[in-house]
DNA sequence: GTGAAAGCGCTAACAG
DNA sequence: CTGTTAGCGCTTTCAC
């Protein structure tokens, strides 16, 4: 492993000017400037990003912290995580995914002496106590998520409120008065106050509410089995009912499953939207879900932008920026024949 | 940020006593550690990881290499990237999962230097060109997966010739005779060449026909369409099959669909079994579907020990641990009522 | 048992 | 335009 210095006495010249051609921080003759390069290849130079990180208090490393228990790793959190290592990486970034106690306990001696530049946050909680760590820490940071209280915060988020109001506008526009929400039930786990759930739950009671409709909220298991009993209790409380938003994926198949078992046909006795889901998961069944699609790609680039433009010093003011979910209908894409 | 020159200054020692007591690298008295220790409290001392980097040519970092395109996150890989965290913390190492190009081409900068310890590669394919790189970069690593020629290599990975063997013992005792194999299609992408398809199938293609058995491939396309049409292929080649196995979890589904539109019931008329996936995905189904579940938290586990020997040098043979797939049944642990 | 001091490899003033 | 040099914060001999 060539050192600067090496490269430096190979090419005749001082350390500084290697320094300069590496980093583009100054004006180097072409000539020089070729000498340099010719002696980083010759000695495969590759530059000691630790050394370099301890000089200019700077990793161009990102992390996006990742909870070590409680959430799974869904397609939506994928989107994230892809996206902004693509755009972290595009504007001369690093993204790594660290896992960390959600509890924030393990945040201090990772982040502190300036192993990332910054972090983004995600699976954000109502009360997230990881905000305040990193605020005390002082490390620069953008949420994929809201606290309660975000209004002094760096965000982007899934714009819950408008996709679920756009999901029963969208669900009133076919005749349905009678609705239902399927949420999982993460009560008493580490993910409790998980933000978008609490959104969606009280954006959804409050519309109907407000609409004069009926709303039915129930709290699924896991799997097919939870969503199974989710279709039961839904139509326990409202035997009427005839929509269902579900939004928890791998509940999805058992509350089709269920509503089928109970006499209802999906879509002509009951329609099902599955809200914050991806693509993918809305094809792995048949007839393809209905889904609110979550913008996963877009806030993950979003997000890393955010971060880097506050660490850049390219932006000063906070970003905050919501986009809710799009409607893909089972019929616009399907070319799946009536089975 | 308190630095260690400060805690020295404040608890009346050198900063040489103070790095002993961090790191218990020397006998201390314990009169002296108090007042070491009561400064750092004090002031809040958390150390600069890069410092201690740069000084001690290591970080205790250690990471679990994703490939930026191609492969999706599934359940299995999340178990790998859980475990081996979890381990890797047990163990006093952070882990962080770092996406990076399949080629390897990526891979220099942020290895080099010193910024981690070791690498773990995931996702691997048998001529996995990242092997070389980070053979020649000299850096100690492990692969969950195995390369084409692996004898020289650590590695840990699923057993997929046992798996395959075991799944076709298990079907051929309930009497079938007829096999399909349903993989997924990724010749001419990223993951071309990504050995557990390519093992699967020679164990498959050489086991049926040495047992004279009948045996059908089929390469899947997307969701549940792709299962749809991997039935479709599947019967048209051998209208008389009986037993399928799927290692491609988005399309089983369809698969299941595909054989119910084909006037085939499953299991009374066809089996199905999933190789290598895991519960949660299995519990999507309805009825659960018979897995062949991969042993990821188990292999992650082993690869981060694999890694941590060879770094802290407690072990020096070459690990080499291959695992089967457990059969779990869709009765054994299903409480579902028959449909 | 504790301290002095020489680096680790690179950045970034400041000179020239 | 290029070189000198003083750190960045910590580890680690080697003395005392």
């Amino acid at each position: 492993m060539a050192t600067m210095q090496q490269v430096a006495d190979r090419a005749g010249v001082s350390i500084a000017t290697v320094s300069f051609v590496v980093n583009g921080t100054k004006y180097v003759t072409p000539a020089t400037t070729d000498r340099v390069k010719a002696a980083m290849r010759e000695l495969k130079f590759r530059g000691n990003v630790v050394a370099r990180a301890l000089a200019s208090r700077r990793t161009r490393i990102i992390a996006l912290l990742f909870p070590t228990t409680g959430n799974r790793f869904s397609p939506t959190t994928s989107e994230f995580f892809m996206s902004a290592a693509q755009r972290a990486s595009e504007r001369g970034y690093h993204l790594v995914l660290w896992p960390v106690d959600p509890a924030g306990d393990d945040l201090d001696d990772l982040v502190s002496g300036g192993l990332v530049d910054g972090v983004i946050l995600m699976e954000v909680r109502m009360d997230d106590p990881r905000v305040a760590v990193l605020t005390d820490l002082e490390v620069p940071f953008t949420l994929i998520g809201r606290t309660r209280d975000s209004a002094g915060l760096p965000f982007v988020d899934i714009d819950f409120e408008t996709t679920i109001v756009d999901s029963v506008d969208h669900l009133t526009a076919l005749g349905h008065r009678r609705f239902g929400l399927v949420l999982e039930d993460i009560e008493g786990t580490p993910m409790a106050g998980y933000a978008p759930h609490l959104r969606a739950e009280s954006t959804f009671r409050e519309l109907v509410a407000e609409r004069g409709l009926a709303g039915t909220v129930v709290y699924a298991g896991a799997g097919s089995e939870g969503g199974r009993g989710a279709a039961e209790a839904l139509l326990t409380a409202d035997p009427e009912l005839s929509a269902v938003l579900v939004m928890k994926d791998d509940s999805a198949g058992g509350l089709l499953v269920g509503l089928f078992d109970a006499g209802r046909r999906v879509p002509e006795d009951v329609s099902v939207l599955s809200i914050a889901s991806s693509a993918a998961n809305a094809d792995q069944h048949y007839p393809r879900l209905s889904t609110m699609l979550a913008p996963g790609r877009e806030l993950g680039t979003r997000a890393a932008d955010a971060l880097i433009e506050q660490l850049d010093g390219t932006s000063a003011d906070l970003p905050h920026f919501l986009l809710p979910c799009t409607l893909r209908t089972a019929e616009s894409t399907a070319a799946a024949p009536a089975r």
